[in-house]
DNA sequence: TTTAGGG
DNA sequence: CCCTAAA
């Protein structure tokens, strides 16, 4: 495990406080390596910490731009590598906001099950890793690159159009590449900006068409590549056609995360998937909360992402993100592990937690792994360069920025040797998209100092000046108005906070202009999540889409956020005075749809009531939030809905055909039963 | 961990 | 869906 420094540089980032587990959480429906490795967690907390630069430029005569853009295609790379640097160090001077260490780590272990599949039946569905998943918003491999380009094949990690995309919307109003962002998946279109721009400036060439060629197979053939860190911040390349060319990135030695795989052979059901964990102390809060929400959404997700693979390029300590692939190991002999539940979930991926564990190394990615890393390398600048500014004067005095990447801090994953590079990639998508998918807003950093006021004018921020346009910078934050409505505006929101001590943690933002407004951008709820979590075909609707984007109106510098993204923002409520202990939320609420009814029905049918364990795999599952306990209750009302009239009955209609097999079916096996128990007691009484 | 039931 | 007693 490494415990990093959490931010560097100019970054924000947030923290996720420890989620409180609850001891008794670990109950029967989370699949039993979840539990483990809830409990294996210590105390976590999740920073993530995404940081960008910006471009910032104004729009403006050609006469400026161009001097800038010149200027910037001329410079040789060294040149240009030095000015990273000086980048780099600025920020870092100027925010050091993040002291402490970080003790937080996301893990992510794989809950064994595979939940890739759409259907219930995933044997059947063995496609169901490649089919996109409108969930999916979050991170996003973009597969299409690949096939276009031949090659590479990028782990995109953006927010949703909402996190992102309304930060440029924000920023860049009118540019030609902004619209380009919300287009079709969320994580899609970015992807697909990422590849319309490489396209435009030729890098697809470049740098990205390097990496592919080179390092992707190795990065994870090292011999003992257990733990995977990237040093390097993940950078979410952003796409802006408006920039000059010459302006940007050379190359996309900002796009940390490149991987080219096409292959993610990965068998897409049996790659186990990981479930991100956060270590946390005993509190009880959210634990259960966590694990459930974990255990359906992110497992499932993670099979679905394609691939990506991090590498670092800097050296810098940041903050980790520790995602672990099955590894309750080290701490946790195996013996420990009697997952009985493996029957359940575990085809294949159960055994990987067994040889991985091994050795854990941390390897950095370095720059080789990327083409593009030459230059960063070279410069031997821990950090990527993030981006650059410029600025252009226009006329109507329009602050025009263009967000070269978006950066995530390093990863640190932690994973089997035995496991797949499919696996990886999946795994590491998880990972970011933990950090990503709780939710996020914009930070506007601006010579390291967080502006805080949303309602300051550019101008009064000093955006507006050139000679603070170096200083600019973007990050990606929780976004700690996830909970509910009934928030305490005036009370800092610390979302988990109050039991449990290390979670909370300090963010104090670096000197703020205004206090009390929040950084955030106003923007729109970010939900990135969607639903990206259900394997089911029906969609059920992520708890971050009911998350209200309530954006504490004092949101401090301060941001507790529940390891567990989104679940865990979702669920944990601000209210510092809801004890922690109540917190715990329930679990979304997801209707079962006619299909799932079928599958039940059917599966009943066969195996009989009684045996819900039976039925949830045969027929669930992939429905990783379905647990038997899910079913049996189901059934249980299906029983019901068939005996009362359907004027009664509530919800999505269920065909009659399927209620009468339900009351068919039932009464079959409730004779059965029947015989049953008097036989044997007629039995007992015989032998009696 | 599962089952079975009440809430 | 949740919570639990039992098994």
């Amino acid at each position: 495990m490494v415990l990093q420094r959490r931010l560097e540089y100019g970054f924000n980032g947030y923290q996720v406080p420890a989620m409180p587990r609850a001891s008794r959480s670990v109950r029967g429906r989370v699949s039993s390596r979840k539990k483990v490795e809830d409990n294996q967690m210590g105390a976590f907390e999740l920073l993530a910490t995404v940081a960008g630069k910006l471009l910032l430029e104004r729009e403006s005569s050609p006469a400026s731009s161009n001097a800038s853009a010149g200027k910037d295609q001329h410079a040789n790379v060294t040149d240009i590598i030095k000015q990273e640097q000086q980048d780099e160090e600025k920020s870092l001077k100027a925010e050091p906001c993040d002291q402490g260490s970080c003790d937080e780590s996301v893990l992510v272990s794989e809950p064994g099950s595979e939940g890739h599949n759409q259907n219930y039946y995933p044997k059947e569905s063995p496609n169901a890793l490649d089919d996109a998943d409108p969930g999916l918003a979050s991170i996003v491999t973009n597969s299409e690159c690949s096939e276009k380009n031949g090659c590479a094949e990028k782990l995109v990690i953006g927010s949703s159009k909402n996190a992102i995309g309304s930060s440029s919307r924000k920023i860049e109003e009118g540019s030609p590449g902004y619209g380009e962002f919300c287009e079709g998946k969320a994580g899609n279109g970015i992807a697909r900006q990422l590849e319309a721009v490489q396209r435009k400036t030729g890098m697809i060439n470049g740098a990205v068409a390097d990496s592919c060629s080179s390092e992707d197979p190795m990065e994870l053939d090292r011999k003992p590549p257990l733990l995977v860190s990237s040093d390097s911040s993940v950078e979410v390349p952003m796409c802006r056609d408006h920039i000059p060319l010459g302006s940007f990135p050379r190359r996309w030695d900002d796009v940390k995360v490149v991987s080219r795989d096409d292959d993610e052979n990965s068998s897409g059901c049996n790659q186990p998937s990981t479930i991100i964990k956060a270590f946390r102390p005993p509190s009880r809060i959210g634990d259960r909360r966590i694990r459930k929400l974990l255990a359906s959404k992110y497992w499932k997700i993670a099979p679905k992402l394609k691939d990506g693979e991090l590498s670092n390029t800097d050296g810098e300590t940041r903050p980790v993100y520790r995602f672990r692939k099955s590894c309750y190991t080290r701490q946790r002999s195996q013996r420990n592990f009697p997952f009985k539940r493996r029957k359940l979930f575990d085809r294949s991926s159960v055994s990987k937690s067994d040889g991985g564990i091994s050795s854990e190394q941390i390897f950095n990615s370095p720059e080789k792994s990327i083409n593009g890393d030459s230059i960063g390398s070279a410069s031997g600048a821990s950090s990527p360069v993030v981006g650059q500014q410029t600025s252009f004067r226009s006329r109507d005095s329009h602050v025009k920025l263009s967000i070269k990447s978006l950066r995530v801090p390093e990863l640190v994953i932690e994973i089997p040797e035995t496991e797949t590079v499919g696996s990886l990639k999946r795994t590491i998508l998880e990972a970011v998209t933990a950090i990503l998918g709780g939710g996020l807003r914009v930070g506007v950093l601006l010579q390291g100092k967080k502006v805080r006021d949303d309602n300051k004018t550019l101008l009064q921020t000093g955006i507006s000046h050139d000679d603070k346009l170096d200083a600019l910078g973007f990050t990606l934050e929780p976004n700690p108005a996830q909970a509910p409505p009934p928030l305490c505006p005036d009370d800092p929101p610390f979302l988990l906070s109050c039991g449990t001590p290390q979670s909370l943690t300090r963010y104090e933002a670096t000197p703020t202009l205004d206090p009390g407004s929040s950084d955030a951008s106003p923007d729109p709820p970010i939900t990135m999540l969607g639903d990206f979590v259900e394997s089911d075909h029906d969609s059920v609707p992520s708890p971050t889409e009911m998350l209200t984007d309530e954006t504490t109106p004092d949101s401090r510098a301060l941001i507790a956020i529940p390891a567990m993204s989104i679940d865990a923002l979702a669920v944990v409520p601000l209210h510092r005075k809801a004890p922690r202990s109540e917190l715990v939320q329930r679990r979304i609420r997801r209707p079962f749809s006619v299909s799932e009814v079928e599958a039940l029905v059917q599966a009943v049918e066969k195996l009989g009531t009684g045996r819900w364990r039976d039925v949830k795999l045969r027929a669930f599952d992939n429905a990783n939030h379905r647990t038997y306990v899910d079913l049996k209750d189901k059934w249980k009302t299906l029983v019901h809905t068939a005996r009362i009239s359907p004027q009664q009955r509530r919800g999505e209609p269920v065909p009659q055909d399927l209620l009468d097999r339900v009351l068919s079916a039932h009464a079959y096996w409730s004779k059965k039963q029947a015989k049953q128990q008097v036989k044997q007691h007629s039995d007992t009484c015989f032998l009696l």
